[in-house]
DNA sequence: ACATTTCTTGACTATTTGGTCAGGATTCAC
DNA sequence: GTGAATCCTGACCAAATAGTCAAGAAATGT
C-alpha cells in the first residue's frame, strides 16, 4: 500500500552525502513501511474530516501515534503526506470500470458499476472525502490526474456506452454526463453522508440504510438506461 | 440581503452602554448594509475557493476592499462572517420546492426541479460550493438546520410524491433517496466542475456544456421516473 | 451647531502551526 | 561485535493569522 513514491529523505535533509540514495536500499524496510502505513492512515482520516488546510501535522501524528518529528522524517512537508493519500485513493478509484467492454450485458455492468461505486462510498468514506475536498478546492494537486489517466479512461468507457445506444442496448444517455452522474450519486452517500443522516433522521446511516441507498440508486439508472421497448426492431439499429 | 442575524458590534463590544442595542436603529444603515454586502460577497468568493480553515480573514478583506480590522468590526470572528455567508446560502438552496403539489403534473414538477438546481449550480457556483464544504465536514454550523426545516421539506414533499407513485403517475422510486440523487447530480456540476471540465477536456465547462449537462440530467430523471407504461389501468385510469 | 452614535484603521498581541535540528537510540549487514 | 545506515524525538524557531485596541473620522438626530 505505501511506496508512495515519495521517497523519505528529501533533498533537502540528502544534502551532504547524496550517493546511493536513489533506491532506499532493501534493508531496513519494515519500520518504514510500517511508520508510513500508520501515517497515511491517520492522515487519510484527519484530512477527511478537517481537508487539507483544516488539518495540522500534529494531529495527525497524534492520531498515528508518533511524534511530530518523526512524521517530518518520513514525509518532510505536509504536502507531502497529503500526496501520498490522494496517490493511495486514485489508484483505488480508477477501479472498477472493467465491466465496460463491448461484449458486455449494458444493464448487467451498470449495474455491477453503480454497486462497486456504492460499496467503495461505504468501505472508504474518508478517502472518498478526502477526494471530494480536493475537487472542490480545484483539485490543484490531481488536476493533471484528472486531465490525463482520468480522461482516457471515460473516453474509453464512453465509446463502449456509445456502441451499445447505436446497436440499442440501451438508452441513449449521454455516456460522459452519465459518468458525472454514477460519480455524483454514490459519493454523495459518503461525502455529504451528514446530510443523508440528517434528512433519514437518524445520528448515523446504519448498514441497512447504505443497502438501501444503494438499491435507489441502482434502480435509478437502470430505470434511465433501459432501453426504450417500443423501437423499430429492425436488423441492426432502431430509429437512428 | 444581509440582515443576517448577526448584529455588528457583539455582546463584547456592546458591553458598557446596553439601553437600545435590541433594533439597530433604523437610523444609519446605508453604511452598514453596504460594507456586509461587500464582506458578504467577498467572503463568499474566498470560502468557497478554500473552505473555512483555508480562508483567512486578511483575505477576504483584501477581496471586499476594506481593512482587515473594519471587517472585525462587522463580524467580530471569522466564524460570525461564516454563519453570515451560510444563512444566505440556505435561504436560496431551500426553495424550489413549489412544483411538488399533489395536484401537479409529476414529471413536469421533477423536470422542473432538475432544471432549477441546474441553474443553481450555474449561477451560484461559490454559494453551491462553500455549502458542500460545510457539509463535507460534518455540518457543524448548520447540522440543526438540516435535521429541522430541511427534514421536514424532505418529508413533505416525500408524501406528494408517494401519493403519485400510489396513483401510478410516477415510478416507484423512494422520494427521499430520489432528492438526494437530484442534489448529488445537480450540485456535481457546480462544486466538482474541475473534474467535469478536466474529463470533458477544456479549461471551463461552458455555458453550452452546462446546458447539455442540464438535458443529461433532465433526461436520467425523466426516463427513470417515466411510470411503467403498463400497469394494471384499474379505476382512477392516470396516464391523462 | 453639537452631542451622540456609528464607523474606520494602523499598530499591536497571543497563539497556532509547519518545519528544523542535533544528538542519541535502533537496526542491520557482514 | 562493529560500523554504518536508518530511525527517533524533545526542543526550538520563524511565519502566519485571528482577534484587540484606542484614537480619530464620518454621519446623524434634534
Amino acid at each position: 500500500m505505501p511506496e508512495t513514491g515519495c521517497l523519505a529523505p528529501s533533498k533537502k535533509a540528502a544534502g551532504k552525502a547524496a550517493k546511493a540514495v536513489v533506491t532506499p536500499a532493501p534493508r531496513m524496510r519494515r519500520v518504514r513501511d510500517r511508520n508510513q502505513g500508520l501515517l497515511l492512515r491517520a492522515a487519510e482520516r484527519v484530512f477527511a474530516r478537517a481537508g487539507f488546510a483544516g488539518a495540522t501535522v500534529a494531529e495527525i501524528a497524534r492520531e498515528a501515534g508518533v511524534p511530530k518529528a518523526n512524521l517530518h522524517y518520513y514525509y518532510p512537508e505536509k504536502r507531502d503526506l497529503y500526496r501520498a493519500v490522494l496517490d493511495n485513493i486514485l489508484a483505488l478509484w480508477l477501479g472498477e470500470t472493467d465491466a465496460f467492454t463491448p461484449e458486455a450485458e449494458p444493464l448487467a455492468a451498470l449495474e455491477a458499476y453503480v454497486r462497486a461505486k456504492m460499496r467503495f462510498s461505504r468501505d472508504y468514506p474518508d478517502a472518498s472525502r478526502v477526494f471530494a475536498n480536493e475537487l472542490l478546492h480545484g483539485a490543484p494537486e490531481i488536476g493533471a490526474y484528472l486531465r490525463g489517466a482520468l480522461r482516457k479512461l471515460v473516453a474509453s468507457k464512453a465509446a463502449v456506452i456509445d456502441a451499445w445506444i447505436s446497436e440499442g442496448r440501451i438508452a441513449p444517455l449521454d455516456p460522459v454526463h452519465l459518468f458525472f452522474s454514477i460519480w455524483a450519486v454514490t459519493q454523495t452517500y459518503a461525502d455529504f453522508d451528514t446530510q443523508v443522516a440528517a434528512v433519514l433522521g437518524v445520528r448515523q446511516v446504519s448498514a441497512r440504510q447504505h443497502a438501501e441507498a444503494t438499491e435507489a440508486a441502482v434502480a435509478l439508472f437502470l430505470r434511465a438506461a433501459r432501453p426504450d421497448a417500443v423501437a423499430s426492431r429492425t436488423t441492426s439499429g432502431k430509429l437512428a
